[in-house]
DNA sequence: TCAGCATTTGC
DNA sequence: CAAATGCTG
């Protein structure tokens, strides 16, 4: 240990004083600097959102006030980059420990590693925890070692280990404050002033802050808990737990979480409360599916930007931005579709089911690409978690192992009935179609001429009509996927031949660009007769553009690439491994596939696949195993990138 | 009431 | 595809 000093806590998205490993271990060590960076361009293209920055911001204060009591506040520092203003934190406080909790994203992954790097080079002794998991990543393995490719059985699994989570910690009662006089604090603006009146809103509902959280925690595990397994396939049902924002920010542990849940697990479980059993294990299968989206992110970090299953890359979307701007105002004519939307719209919040009603019909019927869709979850959602968002469009794109079909459709009419059934949650979003009866509110377009009239409905002006039908939808659908695989074969056939060195990270890296500057013009329109609760915010939500972004990554990745190389000192210079990974291993995959025929059209969801190898020592990618389900397609996860686990294994953990 | 087949669902 | 659920006689 290096004496002394004091450490310097990181707080990130563990936003709260219970339960948290680096402000356990900064308190056990001595004094203690806690530090906020506040560096949203590093997050690239995914600058958080309006609503979540608002909760990010009321989160915030909650902590500071928290830490102050405990007798050391929270220094903030608005920055590009975070490691460097950590190496500020150090300058000014003399620190000479550095503690955080893990995070799993890509993004932070890199960062991370390098900020283990430089830190460690300078003499710091840094050590990171997980705080954000049941179990890291790394630790959850199948029969040989390797990482699953299916929820159900990492999620087995993960109920199954040989050693429970650990137990949560307690909060501190106490802590010294490092000497902080030198390291003055950065005032952070979250939010400008147009976002304050819209945002304005988000307080009645929702209340961010470690303490909020444990209520609303406490509060579910008390109440609607034991109703989830009933309740939760309604659209409008209350029954959720509503800790999503929450638990994206860290301000309640998932080891907390789990433990309490748990308690009732058991209790209900002597009792022979069935519902109540089933209730649990379904809530704790959402809590499972969150940790299965680190899981996916750690072992496969692309998986943001590029569909897990290689052949998706052919397929050919339908790059219409008139589609996506009706799908975002809730003009598709599909009334459950537009419904969810314009909630998401009003209020940054969406129940799960109807996510994957608006996402699968994102993707199925307008055929959209699946990254226009996460973007925009990623813009407007009040609980918006990149691994989540990421896990969820592959799953509804069907680019998983365990995802859903590609030609699968499902009817947003038959699935209104099933969601909201009473047709409540649509008059609740779609004013216009309030006065429809039950019967023809999820199909208007099939409405008698005299019931509209009656309604008040004209199709097409006051609510439109189908924009695709669903019929048409599936012909299209079936002509893609047809294409997708003639594409698959020709570019397999290409590199077979060798006329063309495997497709280049160029093809690949240059996704659908997200469209410019997208406006909501909607919104200067009045809104006919009865105004909608919804219709103010339509105003300032804009969808941030991409491409300004992408532009400056790019320039950071190249410059990064740069100094990798000149400082040769770094045990692994992880930036430049990133991008020399992606591109072998796209070689790799596509050789991969070439080497398997056989390609079918259906049967696609019963594919083998090649895990990402786990290989710390070796090289060898052949240890990657591959198992085959009744022959037939054998896609390979798009590119697998065995590195950041690897080099993740291999960062001592100092001190 | 129940086996046996059809349909739906599943992250 | 496999498991769960629903329907039929």
């Amino acid at each position: 240990m290096s004496g002394g000093g004091c450490s310097i806590v990181w707080f990130r998205r563990d936003l709260r004083i219970e339960d948290n490993p680096a402000l356990t271990a900064g308190m056990r060590a001595g004094a203690v600097v806690a530090v906020f960076i506040w560096a949203p361009e590093e997050e690239g293209q995914y600058y958080p959102g309006r609503v979540s920055r608002w909760w990010l911001k009321h989160s915030l204060a909650h902590l500071d006030s928290s830490l102050r009591n405990l007798g050391a506040p929270l220094i903030t520092k608005r920055s590009t980059d975070s490691v460097s203003s950590l190496l500020e934190v150090v300058n000014s406080t003399g620190a000479t420990q550095l503690f955080f909790n893990h995070l799993y994203d890509p993004l932070s992954l890199i960062r991370d590693h390098r900020t283990k790097e430089v830190l460690t080079a300078q003499g710091i002794a840094v050590r990171s925890f997980n705080a954000d998991l049941l179990y890291e990543p790394w630790d959850v393995n199948d029969a040989h070692g390797q990482p699953f490719t299916t929820f159900s059985a990492f999620w087995e699994r993960c109920l199954s280990m040989p050693y429970d989570p650990e137990a949560p910690l307690l909060p501190p009662k106490r802590i010294i404050a490092g000497d902080v006089s030198r390291c003055p604090s950065d005032t952070l603006v979250f939010e400008d002033e147009s976002e304050k009146a819209s945002n304005a809103l988000l307080a009645r509902a929702w209340s961010p802050g470690w303490s909020n959280a444990d209520k609303a925690l406490t509060t579910f595990i008390n109440g609607p808990l034991i109703e989830y397994s009933k309740n939760r396939r309604k659209a409008d049902s209350a029954t959720t737990s509503f800790l999503s924002p929450h638990l994206h920010f860290g301000e309640v542990s998932v080891k907390k979480v789990f433990h309490l849940v748990r308690i009732k697990q058991v209790l209900w479980a002597n009792e022979g409360n069935e519902a109540g059993e089933e209730s649990v294990n379904l809530f704790l299968k959402s809590i499972g599916l969150r940790e299965y989206s680190r899981y996916i992110s750690f072992n496969h970090p692309y998986s943001h930007e590029r569909p897990l299953l290689g052949h998706l890359k052919f397929f050919p979307w339908v790059v219409n931005e008139g589609y996506f701007k009706a799908w975002r105002q809730g003009r598709t004519g599909y009334p459950l579709v537009d419904a969810g939307m314009r909630e998401l719209w009003a209020t940054g919040w969406l129940h799960d089911r109807i996510r994957v009603v608006v996402s699968s019909f994102f993707v199925k019927v307008l055929q959209l690409p699946w990254r226009w869709g996460m973007k925009y979850f990623w813009d407007t959602l009040l609980d918006a978690d990149l691994e989540s968002d990421a896990l969820g469009w592959q799953y509804i794109s069907g680019t998983l192992p365990d995802g859903r079909e590609f030609d699968r459709i499902d009817n947003p009419q038959f699935e209104g009935y099933k969601f909201d059934p009473n047709g409540e949650y649509v008059r609740r979003w779609l004013p216009e179609l309030a006065r429809l009866p039950t019967e023809w509110i999820h199909h208007p377009w099939n409405a008698p001429e005299p019931v509209l009239q009656a309604a008040g409905i004209e199709l097409g002006s006051n609510y439109p009509l189908p924009i695709v039908g669903i019929d048409a939808a599936k012909v299209r659908l079936e002509e893609a996927l047809t294409e997708m695989w003639q594409q698959e074969a020709a570019s397999r056939a290409a590199i077979e031949n060798g006329t063309e060195e495997g497709l280049g990270d160029s093809s690949e890296s240059a996704p659908i660009a997200f469209p410019q500057d997208i406006q909501m013009e909607e919104s200067h329109e009045p809104v006919r007769n009865n105004p909608p609760p919804v219709a103010r915010p339509y105003e300032d939500q804009m969808v941030p553009s991409i491409t300004s972004f992408l532009v400056r990554v790019e320039e950071e990745e190249a410059s990064d690439l740069r100094n990798s190389t000149e400082d040769s000192r770094a045990e692994v210079p992880i930036n430049a491994n990133v991008q020399q990974t992606a591109r072998e291993a796209l070689n790799q995959g596509a050789l991969q596939q070439s080497a398997h025929r056989n390609t079918r059209l259906q049967n696609n969801t019963a594919m083998a696949l090649r895990n990402a190898p786990e290989d710390s020592t070796a090289e060898s990618s052949s240890t990657g195993s591959r198992r085959e389900r009744d022959g037939g397609v054998v896609p390979v996860w798009s590119p697998p990138a065995p590195s950041y686990s690897m080099n993740w294994r291999r960062l001592p953990q100092t001190g």
